[in-house]
DNA sequence: GCACAGCGATGCCTTATAGGTATTGCCGAG
DNA sequence: CTCGGCAATACCTATAAGGCATCGCTGTGC
């Protein structure tokens, strides 16, 4: 049995007439004839009741019609389905994304991607920029929002910056920086200073002894490790030092400390997507696209305390 | 696309190796090769990655799987159901009854059949004997639970005796005959006697004057008609007359009242299954066959009042 | 590093079968 | 009783499924 004689045999049941629907499926009656019969031989069943006047079905014919029908409706969705995972409208997409620093471009890229691909499954990893590149390179993401990284080996990706953030200086509101509109960058040196996890963020570290002329290297700076964002701003808040930090970050400290620019202000920080160049995951493709696309329209950065 | 892609591919899919899943389909591999690639070709999507060392499904392929497996198992049921209308276990027949005559065997015989037959639909039709046997001829009826009537021309039908009632006088229990074992088939002459209507019952008239020697014909006989057996039992409760009627409507009447055999014993009423010689509904025969069984396992047949 | 083994793809031919043409045969309506 | 409409039959053609031989790629093992 093949789909053909369902199509042939349902054509057949709807017009009650040999000749009609072979005009309809474009085929000659007398081959029309062949291939129902062949189908009621192979089942063992009659389908139709046939004298040369009209055509009736049998109670058999009855119920395979609608199984017919049903069959003929299921394969043709099933090849929609195909064609949309083709197309990447349906499918999954595995994204890796930095916490703290994409707090604000996350929730906004998974808003316009599932406006624009409801249909696709995706699914969040929270992970380190060495572990993001690494997944894209070994096929287990396919795309990560984190910091640009032009330290990094980029071969075979590609970057799309999205949002920038200025580099601040976090303070708890008693310290006598939280007066200053601006703080010079070399008075940190003699701040304690509350940092990423040298193991964890090594990346934070390059940044930072960037900034501050390598003043970490040197040994110069005193202060506490800690692995995730969070304990840092309960650190500052409760006046063990201050930190070093893109104002993004202003968003998840809820107010309880402050954010003050510095002077001269260092390069300000990326934030974008990281992802394949070629990548054969459609769904990718468009999250992608839709996601590159959130770059122009700058929605008001962040609410920094004044 | 045909079912035959969709087998092919299900077992690529399974196997993971277009040799083996060619030597399981029985045709050569370059075979197999060709059609999964026209599948994909008419769908226009990968749904396997091949490097001559691995085959692996896409996600189009994965969610395809699932379709086309979903797909061939349903064509599957498909044939199963219609070859079941083919054999008549699935089904619908429809069955005229005398309601009265048929307390005891209409029960018995739909049990039996639904036991055999559960998935056949059984309509019952309440007709006269006469609608009965039109029914039959004309195909709106498979069957018929009714008296055997010899007067009928039954040509292309056959009738199948299921039980036989002897012919008794009821009457309410004060009424003299109640004394009596038997009563004088030519006492009735001289009682009022409640029958079914003439319109309704023709051929309940026809016997009865056959019992009683053409004594109604003749007008000898004055007593009150009536259109359907509660309301006979009812006259007859109230005094109103006597009825000939045969023993099994004793099961209706509920003890109210009595029954009595006649002397000399009228021939027995038989009660049995009406169908046509050649009908096409495999349900109806099998209903026949099943039902005709019943003749012999005469079960205890009727609480005739003592 | 090279030969080998395993496997899918390709090219070409064979065969099966779907499809087409001409015609017959059946049946109900006029 | 003929005619018209329709499905079935017979026979041929064309298409496509299937088979065979072979190629080419790739990971493995010496």
């Amino acid at each position: 049995m093949e789909l053909r004689h369902l199509r042939y045999f349902a054509t057949v049941a709807e017009l009650l007439n040999f000749t009609k629907a072979a005009a309809k499926l474009r085929v000659a009656q007398p081959a029309l004839s062949r291939q129902i019969h062949d189908l009621e031989d192979e089942l063992g069943v009659s389908l139709l009741e046939r004298n040369s006047r009209s055509v009736r079905l049998t109670d058999a014919g009855k119920a395979f019609l609608t199984d017919a029908r049903d069959l003929l409706r299921r394969a043709d969705a099933a090849s929609q389905t195909a064609r949309a995972f083709a197309t990447g409208e349906r499918g999954e997409i595995r994204i890796g994304y930095a916490p703290s620093l994409t707090v604000e471009i996350l929730p906004q890229a998974l808003r316009a991607f599932e406006k624009q691909c409801p249909l696709v499954r995706v699914t969040l990893h929270d992970l380190s920029v060495q572990e993001m590149l690494q997944g894209l390179r070994e096929g287990r993401l396919d795309a990560a929002l984190t910091i640009e990284s032009p330290t990094k080996d980029m071969r075979g990706l590609a970057f799309a910056k999205l949002r920038s953030y200025p580099v601040c200086v976090a303070v708890d509101g008693t310290h006598p920086m939280a007066r200053a509109r601006r703080v010079d960058l070399m008075a940190l040196k003699k701040e304690r200073l509350i940092v990423y996890s040298r193991a964890g963020y090594p990346e934070y570290h390059a940044w930072l002894n960037l900034i501050l002329n390598g003043a970490i290297r040197e040994g110069l700076l005193n202060g506490e490790e800690h692995d995730n964002g969070t304990s840092i701003i309960a650190a500052v808040e409760a006046s063990r030092g201050v930190a070093v930090l893109p104002s993004v970050i202003s968003s998840v400290s809820g107010g309880r400390i402050v954010f003050r620019d510095l002077k001269p202000q260092p390069e300000p920080l990326v934030v974008g997507l990281t992802y394949l160049r070629r990548n054969r995951n459609p769904s990718a493709s468009r999250f992608v696209k839709t996601v590159s696309a959130l770059a122009n329209c700058d929605v008001p950065s962040s609410k920094r305390t004044p």
